[in-house]
DNA sequence: TGTCGACAATTTGCGTGCAGAATGATAGGC
DNA sequence: GCCTATCATTCTGCACGCAAATTGTCGACA
């Protein structure tokens, strides 16, 4: 059990981060989370400079770190790199998908499915997260996998912010592109697969757009 | 100047695995670091942390950890990711470019023409890296930054291992076909832009690997 | 002679303490 | 009454020390 006191660490504040748990901008005391995790700084030190390296908190020297904000003046960018990764990791995946990934494909698209039916909002976000990671592994270029993951697990916590606002027509709809998707890929029809992650994306975008529209404290809030 | 230990040991670092002072696979012991930087182990392994995290080391657990191997299978899969940057961070900078950044960039083009006169292959190396950076900047979106700057700076690593077998005429040629990326940027012409980056970058990609196959030691060593 | 097991050495992972830097509070001057 | 300068507090950055884990070596036994 040696050497898994910081992952630990890691682990936990990227799992509470990531699923709002913690604040965005709420600040992390190293010696509180000692006292918390009942460990000594330096574990918790090694946690936070990796959460820092990744994105997730930010460190002001000499001062506290904290909880990397979201900042929606970025949004555009932020949409303009996931419509990319998208479209470039469905398409490596029609072109050099194995069997037993597109097995892990469908199973994640199924967990999908089932979360819908369940209206567990909290269950789509992950599962839909998990189902296009998988897509990004059997594209096999780990460093569209890594940016497209990262990405992802940043609109974890954009989304989480909307859940509520969830109606469950959409949803349905992503079932069925995803089943696109999956066909598409499946078939090894690269321009198809390229072309439905593009508008996929562009269906998410409208989404989280209009919710942003929607409830007008979306600039001002939540910096 | 407190606050900087751990920086300057990153820094430093950092540079010298780029520049191959650090031989890939060559490990990297924190004590006789901690001596060679008259410093603690403490933030000698903040920086190794941080370099991890950023993929230049390799922390084998309990063990030592070791400057990143450059793994010669995965090259296929850097050409892909390096060849899709250099195409969307040039269409992005002709469509959001600010007048500072063109100036930037021709600043960047400017010495690299230089070092090309000077036959400075290290120079031309180190200016060509800023100046797709510069592209990248004036497009606007920091994640593509940041993974083309990854990308360009392991590919650093990858040049300088060939470095002595550069003539001088694909470099004279890589100056004008920088001349025509930073003339289809001024003119705001995306598609142009897109095009010439990814002509540009199967350009270098044919090089790097024509280097490759002429030595055949490419495949068996430095791993 | 080859293989297995125990031991020593090296190195990391983590605990703890101290000094420096930044912030907020308080007192003094205008 | 307001602004400024000094000080106390608090937290980080770093130094140092100990214990666990792994590796390589040496010796014993088949």
């Amino acid at each position: 059990m040696r050497g898994s006191g910081a992952q630990k660490v890691y682990e936990t504040l990227r799992k509470a981060i990531l699923e709002l748990e913690l604040d965005p901008g709420s600040p992390l005391d190293e010696v509180s989370l000692s006292a918390q995790f009942d460990m000594s700084r330096t574990p918790i030190r090694e946690a936070l400079v990796r959460l820092a390296a990744e994105g997730l908190v930010t460190t002001l020297p000499n001062r506290n770190t904290i909880v990397a904000t979201i900042d929606f003046v970025r949004l555009p960018v932020y949409f303009e790199a996931l419509s990319l990764m998208y479209r470039v990791t469905t398409r490596l995946a029609a072109i050099n998908r194995r069997p037993e990934q597109l097995i892990s494909i469908r199973a994640w698209q199924a967990a999908f499915a089932e979360a819908v039916e369940r209206q567990d909002a909290l269950a789509m976000i992950a599962s839909n997260r998990d189902f296009h990671v998988a897509i990004a592994e059997a594209g096999g270029n780990p460093y569209f996998t890594q940016l497209f993951t990262r990405l992802l697990d940043e609109g974890r916590r954009i989304l989480r912010l909307y859940y509520s606002s969830f109606d469950d027509r959409l949803p349905r709809q992503y079932v069925e592109e995803h089943e696109l998707l999956v066909t598409a890929i499946e078939a090894g029809d690269a321009d198809l697969s390229d072309r439905l992650g593009g508008e996929h994306a562009a269906q998410i975008v409208r989404q989280i757009q209009s919710y942003i529209a929607r409830d007008q404290t979306g600039s001002m809030r939540l910096v």
